[in-house]
RNA sequence: GGGCGAUUGGCUCAGUUGGUUAGAGCGCCGCCUUCACACGGCGGAGGUCACAGGUUCGAGUCCUGUAUCGCCCA
């Protein structure tokens, strides 16, 4: 035991011996039944972590640390999620490249020391060895940050979403699905980022309120009978206009149905047609139909049955040729005008021409309206006409949805409201799940297609690998039966470009954890898992993506039990986030404070509920951690070399003060225990610092002297074998959240690991109560509480001496204060204590170096 | 527009199935110093539990409505 014991340095100490120790590796030769598996989430590398990451992350730990105790092997791996866009554009940053897919490898290319200003092109293959190189120093970062922190993890199974084994199973899964017809390609209208040139899945939309402008435009009718007034805010789309759309029931345009109009500008002849979802409200009633401005848009001309005039291109510029055969040379010559534009360049365009036709009935009315984003970009989405791939989620078959609900209700959601987040989304799905993306640093489709004597691709009979092939990279590998030189010849193949959405991987950890067809023991041992801790606000993403792929490949749950954590919020309340610039590096907090003290401050906040980032908090907890080394530290001195008793109940634990000690530790670790089995670790730990707290300030004050006997008195053996056990239960119901010091303090006096220990049990403690209650503990701390008081309202030391002490009290109370009223005496230096009945509790106090009244 | 959650002293939050004068920490004020802890200890002041109704012997807790804030989904 140190002479003056501190937190410095325990992380560094500690985490090195866990390792050393192998202190959580996972133990596979435990079976299913006694393991608890956990699906943790994989940290995106390409980002830096935040206080939000320890924030979760402590409180999954917690309940990690807690199921270890209670003698259950935890599988508790921790995976990278390194795919993807961030990692693609952390490394066009870093590096300062970009990738051309169209260029050869260069296996000699080393990027520049520092990013120049323009960027490099270079292969994929190339851009991909550099995602690769950056992801390994990130995870390295991100392992000795969470190493830090104090995370059970078994460092050993530590998987990625871009390693060759989850390549294989993302693949495995993919072309399983494929063959039970659950994924399936189609060529149709796609939401698509035009500076991201890829296609974007519903559950990655969000909508942000813009500024816009109201047109007014003036489509002249074909029969002459006047003019058509619609509003508009893409003037620019009139060229890709297919129809004018009103209500069925809005009366002004119920004549107009089935007529016609013409387009300004270009002259088109387009239909009126009537459609529920046209809104009498909003604008002028009647809104022209395009393909396509929005998915409105999708569904008037899949419903109405309209012709397709795409114009806008996957750059997000205007095609080149027209969407049809213009008739007039004005048309053509206005089209002309547009062609190759930007969609800004081309609006501004379009309203000058209808400024100078007239068309344009007034000017451009500013509104604020939401448009829809790919929740990473920058520009609005466009609706372009693409083949993609697609998993089925219940979007377009109410038997699956309906399947995928049910799942959502077997789930057990902590808390338990969370679970109508699931339902929502479910509810709320438009299509099935988009899994094709136009990148390069993904898992990739593991498809090619047979190219016809014109070389034109078979997209109906697409060539899929072995399943004892996989991984594959179809792009450098030519499919069974094919060689090399035949890509891309007429007769030969093509490669599928594109890769996988990184969800479609992520939404396949517990297969990649539990590693499915790679290690059929380990997955045993560890499938379906116990819990998924994440956060909320990928329920419609993460968590339901997992239910999806485990309900078609396995039909059940991943998980029984669903965690969720809130957010981090800054002082203003404002979610925590890289691009509102107010995020808090956790390393220099963990170093601030300590890591036990960053952690009390994740633990106390409640599952599910956003919680104020607050360092006044993680003062708390330093200081509750240095309290928790120094009481220690006392106890011990004072039990000296006094064994812990095995079982507290044959210890001659005898007095009364003590024994209603212990009944009231016993009452923590029902309540603690009961917590934990919630999931709410917060509450846990409140209880047990409470405690704790009564335990240093009123408890080890009470029998300080009692326990300084001698070792033949029986009530210093109660008090120093009532001192341990305390000491002993208290120091395991913290070492879920305390871990640093609660194994220092474990390692003075204890063997091995208190996280290898075994959690707390409240039956022997009560046995050792013999039947006492808590309430002899609760009077002398209250009379105690007195005592001070009187001391301080005087002045006076708490050393101060008194003479007498009058306590005034209900009779009953009076009967437990006579138990106890050695112990109370001592703390309190009382010589004579002197009791009267009444009520409410008062203690008058005479000191010693006074005249008696 | 629909749904979910929140609203408790200056601040951050507890408050288990409704049960005696509503708790904690921070901050504030005062006191106590070196015998575990000054990175400390003890104590004090401070709240019509967002608002309005209702159920009940009894409501911070249950029901209805309103307001404000946040989130999810249209």
């Amino acid at each position: 035991m140190p002479e003056k014991p501190g937190l410095e340095g325990l992380e560094d100490k500690w985490s090195a011996r866990w390792e050393a120790d192998g202190t959580y590796r996972f133990d596979r030769s435990r079976t299913r039944d006694q393991v608890f598996s956990i699906d943790t989430p994989p940290p995106t590398v390409s980002g830096s972590l935040h206080v939000g990451h320890v924030f979760s992350y402590t409180h999954t730990d917690t309940v990690a640390r807690y199921r270890r105790m209670r003698g259950l092997e935890v599988f508790y791996p921790m995976g990278w999620d390194d795919n993807g866009l961030p990692t693609e554009r952390r490394v066009q940053n870093y590096f300062g490249v970009r990738c051309d897919p169209t260029l050869p490898y260069d296996p000699a290319f080393a990027p520049p020391e520092k990013p120049g200003k323009q960027a490099i092109a270079i292969s994929r293959r190339n851009f991909v060895e550099l995602c690769d190189r950056l992801v390994a120093e990130d995870e390295q970062k991100f392992e000795e940050l969470w190493r830090h922190l104090g995370l059970s993890v078994d460092w050993s199974m530590t998987y990625t979403t871009i390693g060759k084994q989850a390549q294989r199973i993302s693949q495995r899964a993919f072309l399983r699905m494929l063959a039970r017809g659950e994924a399936y390609q189609s060529e149709a209208p796609t939401l698509w980022d035009v500076d991201f040139r890829t296609a974007v899945a519903q559950a990655e939309l969000e909508d942000r309120e813009m500024p816009g402008a109201y047109h007014t435009i003036r489509f002249p009718r074909v029969d002459g009978e006047g003019d058509v007034i619609i509003e508009t805010t893409r003037p620019e789309l009139i060229p890709a206009c297919v129809a004018l759309v009103a209500h069925p029931d809005d009366a002004r345009y119920q004549p107009l149905f089935d007529n016609e109009v013409y387009t300004p500008l270009f002259g088109v002849r387009v239909p009126v047609r009537a459609h529920h979802l046209a809104d009498p409200e909003k604008g002028s009633g009647i809104a022209m139909i395009c393909t396509f401005g929005d998915l409105t848009d999708v569904t008037w001309w899949r419903e109405l049955d309209l012709p397709a005039r795409p114009i806008v291109g996957w750059d997000g510029r205007l095609h080149g040729s027209p969407p049809i055969d213009f008739e007039t040379h004005k048309a053509n010559e206005h089209w002309g005008e547009l062609a190759g534009k930007s969609i800004k360049q081309a609006r501004e365009r379009v309203v000058d021409l209808l400024r100078e036709t007239g068309d344009l009935l007034a000017e451009p009315r500013p509104i604020s309206h939401a448009v829809k984003f790919y929740e990473k970009g920058d520009r609005p989405l466009e609706i372009v006409t693409t083949r993609q791939w697609y998993i089925r989620n219940g979007g377009r078959d109410a038997d699956l949805r309906a399947a995928l609900l049910d799942r959502g209700r077997e789930l057990h959601w902590h808390p338990d409201y969370m679970k109508a987040r699931y339902e929502s989304w479910v509810e709320g799905l438009n299509g099935d799940w988009l899994v094709s993306r136009q990148r390069f640093f993904g898992v990739p489709f593991p498809i090619w297609y047979r190219l016809d004597a014109q070389g034109e691709p078979d997209y109906d009979h697409p060539l899929v690998p072995d399943e004892a092939d996989l991984p594959v990279d179809p792009q450098s590998q030519a499919p069974a039966g094919y060689t090399e030189g035949q890509r891309g010849a007429p007769g030969g193949f093509v490669a599928d470009p594109d890769v996988m959405d990184t969800w479609a991987t992520s939404s396949l950890t517990p297969q990649i954890a539990c590693q499915w067809c790679e290690d059929d023991d380990l997955f045993a041992r560890t499938y379906p898992m116990d819990v998924r801790p994440q956060a909320h606000e990928i329920i419609r993403t993460w968590l339901f993506s997992t239910v999806v792929r485990a309900h078609s490949e396995f039909g059940g749950l991943p998980w029984t039990d669903a965690a969720i954590s809130g957010w981090v919020l800054d002082p203003d309340r404002k979610k925590m986030s890289k691009s509102k610039g107010n995020v808090v590096t956790p390393l220099g907090l963990l170093e601030q404070y300590g890591s036990d003290a960053v952690r009390y401050w994740a633990a106390s906040g409640r599952p599910g509920t956003d919680t104020a980032f607050d360092e006044g908090q993680m003062k708390i907890g330093r200081r509750l951690s240095i309290k928790v080394l120094n009481a220690s530290k006392f106890a011990l001195g004072v039990i000296g070399d006094n064994p812990v008793p095995a079982d507290p109940a044959t210890a001659d634990i005898d007095a009364p003060l003590d024994r209603a000690l212990l009944a009231a530790l016993a009452d923590l670790v029902d309540d603690a225990t009961q917590a934990f089995e919630q999931y709410d670790y917060a509450r846990a730990l409140e209880r047990t610092e409470r405690f704790f707290w009564g335990y240093c300030d009123d408890y080890i004050e009470l029998v300080k002297q009692r326990a300084y006997g001698d070792t033949d008195d029986a009530g210093a053996r109660s008090a120093r074998a009532t001192l341990a056990c305390a000491l002993d239960t208290l120091l395991r119901l913290f070492a879920p959240h305390l871990p640093f010091v609660t194994e220092e303090v474990w390692s003075w006096w204890r063997e091995g690991s208190v996280h290898r220990s075994t959690w707390p049990v409240a039956a022997p403690l009560r046995a050792a109560a013999a039947g006492d209650v808590p309430d002899a503990y609760g009077v002398a701390a209250d009379v105690l509480a007195e005592v001070r008081k009187a001391k301080t309202a005087q002045q006076k030391s708490m050393r101060a001496d008194i003479a007498s002490a009058t306590v005034t009290d209900r009779a009953d109370r009076l009967a437990l204060l006579g138990t106890v009223a050695d112990d109370v005496c001592a703390a309190g230096r009382i010589a004579e204590l002197r009791t009267g009945v009444g009520e409410p509790l008062a203690v008058e106090v005479v000191f010693a170096d006074e005249p008696a009244a």
